[in-house]
DNA sequence: CTATAATACGAGCGATTGCTCGCATTCTCC
DNA sequence: GGAGAATGCGAGCAATCGCTCGTATTATAG
């Protein structure tokens, strides 16, 4: 176990409070990007607001990067599941109304705690560690490629990486600009509205 | 002309060697910005790569942000010049041919200065004076919508602004996402294909 | 109970940050 | 040429940052 003498045992706790003390950290991290912003969450800050010590901080985390890293992380994996459900949902689906579902979730998605999706697709940098936490962006698309593969009677193309980029870039797009950018609060109306253009757009393209 | 007493001038340049200072800031803040990211763009060392003292800048300057918001400006304003430029050549044309210029246009957009480009996304924080430098979609928006107002009798809606939401988010994010995220350079073989599957998502969804 | 490991603490270090201010230099205009 | 305005300079302050390390506390095992 004690690889490095007794220095840096910066990884796993093994008992109870250690793990309150790590998730404390989470939540506390998660907390000041919502209320405070990106340039405010010092390790200092996040500390006090976990109610733990520094010392303590840096026990399970090797860096502010890394715990920010935990809050995207936690967040990313809230939104696939949710979007990995709907795609077995809809996998024997055709594609009219499968879409139309996926443009439904891909909303729905965007509004998991808004505040703390906001903060994380605005403020931000991807660099160092926190670079490729895109990559759920792929998981995605691997989704919705297998899907095409499984209904590829249905559509008017064979290149199904070139329709399934074209689709799920334009789905994930359209969902997040109408939530981020859009009012505060998207009424049910326009909602609806969304779905249907978002849905024609792309099934009309796919047959 | 001197308001304030004689302190705080920090503003507008009227002699030679003052706007030679101006330029070699905003241009070394570009430069600090591609070579070494944006965490590193502190104050002291946009002076010192300008060749300038921090005193200087802070006469033009009034914060590191201004500065960014200055390098962000000017990078906007390069792209609206083509972006422009291509909705007067198009506002005559059918929207077959209409889309598929726009389309070429926003990929070639997203290739003006393509390494400060993927800074300016990547590692700016939307956040204080640099939160709504992304009036600039608002623009191409617009313009957009003037086109399908000019060539209502081709769409099969009515409701412009959905309309034009839809097209241009979607052309947006394909532009963007195929820059960014896809190969190191695109091939024109690559470019090609994309312009066609853009285009005809956007236009079967138009008519 | 005791020895040892695991966990928690927090003062404080060295580095860096954004920025000020008093002073030096250069330009403009009479 | 000379006075005053415009411009340029840069040492250095106060604040903050990420992070370490010696020590105190608590749990576990024998």
């Amino acid at each position: 176990m004690a690889r490095k003498p007794l220095t840096k045992p910066r990884k796993t706790a093994t008992q109870e409070r250690a793990r309150v003390t790590v998730d404390a950290l989470v939540e506390a991290t998660a907390r000041i990007l919502v209320k405070e912003g990106f340039d405010k969450a010092s390790t200092n800050r996040i500390a006090e607001e976990a109610g733990v010590s520094v010392g303590s901080l840096y026990q399970y985390y090797p860096s502010k990067e890394a715990l920010v890293a935990a809050v995207i992380d936690r967040h990313n994996r809230a939104i696939m599941r949710v979007v990995t459900a709907a795609f077995a949902e809809v996998a024997s689906q055709p594609v009219d109304k499968a879409v139309r579902r996926l443009v439904a979730v891909a909303i729905e998605a965007h509004q998991i705690d808004p505040r703390l999706h906001r903060v994380l697709a605005e403020q931000i940098p991807r660099t160092g560690r926190l670079a490729d936490v895109e990559a759920f962006g792929r998981q995605t698309y691997a989704l919705f490629r297998a899907y095409l593969e499984a209904h590829g009677d249905e559509l008017r193309t064979t290149d199904l990486d070139m329709a399934a980029f074209v689709s799920v870039t334009s789905i994930e797009a359209l969902a997040h600009t109408a939530v981020l950018h859009g009012p505060q609060k998207l009424s049910g109306e326009t909602v609806r509205a969304l779905v249907d253009e978002a849905t024609r757009l792309v099934v009309g393209y796919l047959r």
